[in-house]
DNA sequence: CGGAGATACTTGAAGGTTCAAGGACACCCT
DNA sequence: AGGGTGTCCTTGAACCTTCAAGTATCTCCG
């Protein structure tokens, strides 16, 4: 996933030069890439199967169960599972024309909206839930020893202070 | 990202009930699903940004660019890019409308193509490289110790061992 | 009060991915 | 030889996400 030569040409005043990846870390980051695609796109697609549902989707209904009044004002809900605005609106009019979350006006706030799961929503999630679950648990959990869980928790909140309030590469 | 009761309802019969996570676990997965959600994002919008390119794009452009000859048979790329025949397809279609890559018969076989970078396409990968290497870089092997490394490469190596010969949840 | 500027959300279009179907060719077996 | 079956790849439609506006409302401050 790399050009390979660490070529030799002159780069121009300021810019580092590339630090290419040396074989180890070449090694991991292949992998890692792997499971980046893949990992997602089974949880998709047993979803999909299972439950016509999208992970994103399944993550705002799942949210929405959770909280108490089983509703959030949309921007925090978007933050929650980290998808933009569009995104979210988007997914929600989708689940709304299907009946599982309706649109509330934001007490307060005229701007705001709230998602609301519906009846029908919550009895979706709670279909939806043990197929999910069981998918997590034999992909990942069944996959690593406790030791192997515990690094790799302690591996995703150091990736996460990279990636979750700052923004990309500039400054913050 | 769970229905939050255990609830304790009757299940068919071979049905095992759900196994639900702990909270160790659930705090594993959150952080999992941040990851698997924010680290791609931000490898899509870079790429998307800096060289009007996809990961995926990108990936499948660099593999043929370390391939003697540069070039590869649709379906072994498809396989090491860990994409679907069908997406490598549109992919190809559109790198080809670009002129980073063409396709050629591939010998031997009358069904087979070949992908084939081209020149330019060299190039454009040879371009994007950097930004994308450094970005790797600042976002995960500078989060993480070199033991962290060593751990997530494990890691990656268990979770693949589950996904990526066997089928998903069925007999293979 | 009133206007400038930020915030909350939506919308439409463009682009990428998936899914199901289809075409061309290879392989196998009689 | 030749018909059934499987493989390699493409295609079009449906769906989802992003991006760039656009609308409505709030906040601040003179």
């Amino acid at each position: 996933m790399q050009v390979l030569e660490a070529s030799s040409k002159r780069y121009a005043d300021g810019m580092e030069p590339t630090r290419w990846l040396d074989q180890d870390e070449q090694q991991l980051w292949r992998r890692l890439v792997a499971v980046l695609t893949l990992l997602p796109a089974e949880f998709d697609a047993q979803l999909q199967r299972d439950a016509d549902l999208t992970q994103f989707g399944y993550g705002v209904l799942a949210m929405l169960s959770e909280t108490p009044g089983r509703s959030r004002r949309m921007s925090e809900l978007a933050a929650l599972v980290n998808g933009s605005q569009s995104r979210l609106s988007h997914l929600i009019g989708r689940l709304e024309r299907q009946g599982w979350v309706r649109r509330e006006r934001a007490e307060g706030d005229g701007r705001g909206w709230r998602a609301v799961l519906t009846d029908a929503g919550y009895d979706k999630v709670v279909a939806a839930a043990p197929g999910h679950v069981a998918q997590v648990r034999s992909l990942v959990f069944d996959a690593l020893t406790p030791t192997q869980q515990s690094q790799l928790d302690e591996i995703c909140t150091a990736l996460l202070a990279r990636l979750d309030p700052p923004c990309p590469g500039s400054a913050c």
